[in-house]
DNA sequence: GATCAACATGAAGTGAGCTTTAGGTTTCCG
DNA sequence: CGGAAACCTAAAGCTCACTTCATGTTGATC
């Protein structure tokens, strides 16, 4: 709580993997906050870096920044997040998480059956009926959740 | 194999889901290739739509451009790939998806224990020990195959 | 043979997620 | 107190995967 938890950006640096740059980015982004010395240098509260951790992780399983405001906008800004605070929105990552599993698995068996059987095209198998939910490929196929979707839906 | 197999842009548009302006960055890219009338109009092979829907489907498992052109490299480009064909790059494929559904379900299960604890953080946890192979967070966390990877091996 | 939708090209624009650059300021250490 | 390393900002640049724009050409139909 007192000043002595301040970190500065390079200490963060170091011990998140970030970069100076990203690290700036994502304050402007608003997904981070930051105290200022006099001078007007960042100093970063020590739980900074579980909110990194939680960034970096996010990331990695697909999550745009946006979304990821969004579920550290739960996070108490000030205070430090107590185990309560995460689990809340662990839980919410789960779910998450299992649709992107599932969606994968769904694609993987699907190739099996469809790539197997040699007719990976458009309309002949049933991986690309649309009446089917396990429709992969096609306009407007939905075979992962949106973050990992790549804007198909556009077309 | 006739010229009565030739589809125009606009067909495979509204076959492929794909917009125009993607068929021809597509055809930059090397990822299809056309032939063209007298008048320099594209004409697009019949087995275009699959690797179309190859494409699709790769892009929605988070396969680059660049990934998915290696894989299609694979495929005869002017005869019509037969299922061998086809099978050989699933194959790979399948290995893909095992990967990145195993990679998923660690961070799923990691984050039972890991936020499940309230000690999501870069150093304290199992979860971001540098010994443990399930490492998901901190520098050089690993817990996605590249294409998920999202260039964090990069700071 | 005129019409007009469909097609062609090259170049510039878009948005996400950062990085790089340029030029100046702060902080720490001896 | 002096010097260097660390830090600051704003603005421009970059990659990926496309889209949009401007302008000109083709080709199926009446």
């Amino acid at each position: 709580m007192d000043a002595s938890d301040a970190m500065t950006l390079g200490e963060v640096v170091r011990r998140s993997g970030f970069s100076a740059s990203a690290l700036r980015f994502y304050e402007r982004e608003g997904l981070l906050s930051t105290t200022r010395t006099s001078g007007g240098q960042r100093r970063y509260p020590r739980h900074a870096l579980r909110r990194l951790a939680f960034i970096r992780a996010a990331r990695n399983v697909g999550l745009s920044l946006d979304e990821i405001r969004e579920s550290l906008q739960r996070l108490p800004a000030e205070r430090t997040p107590t185990k309560a605070d995460w689990t809340a929105i662990s839980r919410a990552w789960r779910s998450r998480l299992n649709e992107q599993i599932e969606a994968l698995e769904r694609l993987r068996d699907g190739l099996d059956t469809c790539i197997g059987c040699g007719c990976l095209s458009l309309r002949r198998c049933h991986m690309s009926n649309p009446d089917d939910h396990v429709a992969v490929f096609g306009p407007g196929a939905v075979a992962l959740p949106p973050a990992l979707r790549r804007r198909a839906d556009r077309y």
